[in-house]
DNA sequence: CTGGATCCTCAGGGATACTG
DNA sequence: CAGTATCCCTGAGGATCCAG
């Protein structure tokens, strides 16, 4: 077997930025959210029931965290019931990319394991 | 505000899709694993070493993970001290789309958020 | 060297109740 | 409705030791 020695020349930068996005993409409600959102504007309660199993507090956290990274947007009127409206910012569009590639990918591979 | 009521239209079955490919790689290291192991076949403390915080242990569940998804192949080489080879398969070789979309965003979303 | 076994820690995340 | 506060638990992941 012969050793290259400059076989990961690609992935030093590389891999620090697909951790990166794996850092700010963590956890298994952010992507989800984000395609609730890229769908559209949505009010919290129509997100909560739109993704299964997340619970208010998780949302309400997730949120606040793609908020921070610039992922969505908050907008709050003044009314009662009080009404606050979630959208994605250009930013958040931009991982389209991303999640076209996992849900090609995903396709790909329950075809791969379950229906072989 | 309107309400489109088919605006989730393109997100039912894409949705499993993401979430079986989030699944499936989920937590901090099956991907970095795969990036290293797509750039060549190597060793278990080749990868150890190659991958900067992971443990002997997760290493090894992470990787007995990957290749019940046949995303891995494990090659063990009758000697002394022992040879472990792992490589990717053909099939693993299809999330290089899942890669380059995430290193592309992860560029683009430092730069947004840490380099603006 | 290649990992399995064990023990431990801590953060992700669920359930429930409560406020404005 | 839109969350916040609190409590609790599970499981990801680290450290260490040990065997083939």
């Amino acid at each position: 077997m012969k050793q290259e020695t400059q076989n990961n020349d690609c992935s030093k930068a590389d891999l620090m930025a697909v951790k990166d996005a794996l850092e700010v993409l963590n956890g298994r409600w952010k992507l989800q959210i984000l395609i609730a959102l890229l769908n559209g504007t949505k009010r919290f309660k129509q997100i909560a029931r739109e993704i299964d199993g997340i619970s208010d507090r998780m949302l309400s956290k997730e949120l606040k965290d793609l908020e921070e990274n610039q992922l969505v947007v908050r907008k709050v009127y003044d009314a009662f019931p009080p009404i606050v409206e979630y959208s994605t910012t250009k930013h958040a569009e931009t991982l389209s990319t991303v999640i076209y590639a996992l849900r090609e990918w995903g396709y790909l591979h329950r075809k791969k394991i379950i229906g072989k």
